[in-house]
DNA sequence: TGTTGTTACTTGAGGGCTCAACCAACTGGG
DNA sequence: CCCAGTTGGTTGAGCCCTCAAGTAACAACA
């Protein structure tokens, strides 16, 4: 521990920004969550997963290009299209050129969920998020959420590097 | 549903923007969980209502005052400390006053634990949150974020509010 | 051919969250 | 005092997520 450099710690400013935040995610995230849970019986995930298929060619994507799109682990995905296929709404088909890999298939009835949540859910991310704010503001949010993201995703790449080479042992 | 009105859409661009928000978010979440979950063996909520906790005079709180201060339910509050105390984080105290009231206290083991978790933790926000950012941006973000919690929260709320920020200096 | 490694996906256990129901204690009006 | 209404907190069921382990199929190669 006595070698470990001391950690950089925020200032005034940082926390207030970190403490309103994490605040107003949690508080979005709490109404999206909520508005979608009444009014449509789902999960927002769910909903992503629905909006995803939707928009793909044919409305069927593979389980690990549907994991992808909607930033989930094969496995939270896999419960996921278990249950939204006894819902009626997807439906699993096998890969005939490779037999390991699935299919999530959109059906008519998961469609119709969707166009049914589509209008309530668009209307409150409007009223929480995009109302509140000004037109400059928006564009301030999204090239922060672009620079976010892009400092992001190098780093999940380089966290999987390091595990690889400690599984390795290290050289 | 002839009588609804139309449902406000996204523009191109708030179409964008909140998909970047949304992603962002979802990575930044599943990043800084992990990193807590990994690094000290406890999701986000809780190192909250530790630190929360740490922050109160005489390191305790009603549990209503607890569960306002972290945005959590009474219920999700109850389950959590439920689970910190056996973990020996917390210590659950009966109020004299209210019989029916109950007080949680920070137990130094708690407050080691916290003490263990904070600076992984922060080295984690900084880094994935703050570093990309301008510091223009950040200012940005202050804003944005404040705005959306003062469009989400309730007028009713507003004295709670309030009383959250008289905790500390009220004595 | 067999063997090793990787990829695609599933499964089960365990934990956290929400919702609704519940109990117990306080409150206020008769 | 009584009794309804409210408040503070807990509990259990059900659901979603994560993690680790498992299965099955592909791919590379001796």
């Amino acid at each position: 521990m006595g070698l470990m450099s001391e950690p950089r710690w925020l200032s005034d400013e940082e926390q207030r920004v970190w403490r309103d935040f994490s605040a107003a995610v949690s508080m979005l995230r709490a109404h999206l969550e909520g508005q979608l849970q009444r009014d449509s019986g789902m999960p927002h995930t769910y909903y992503e997963v629905l909006v995803v298929l939707s928009e793909a060619p044919g409305r069927v994507l593979r389980m690990s290009d549907l994991a992808l799109a909607t930033r989930s682990s094969r496995s939270r995905l896999s419960h996921a299209i278990a249950r939204m296929e006894a819902n009626g709404w997807v439906r699993r088909e096998a890969c005939p050129t490779d037999k390991r890999g699935a299919f999530a298939h959109l059906t008519p009835g998961g469609l119709a969920a969707l166009e049914e949540a589509a209008p309530g859910h668009v209307e409150a991310v409007r009223a929480s998020l995009f109302d509140p704010l000004t037109p400059e503001q928006v564009k301030q949010l999204g090239e922060i959420s672009s620079a976010v993201i892009a400092n992001l995703t190098p780093r999940c790449a380089e966290a999987a590097r390091e595990e690889l080479e400690n599984l390795d042992g290290d050289g």
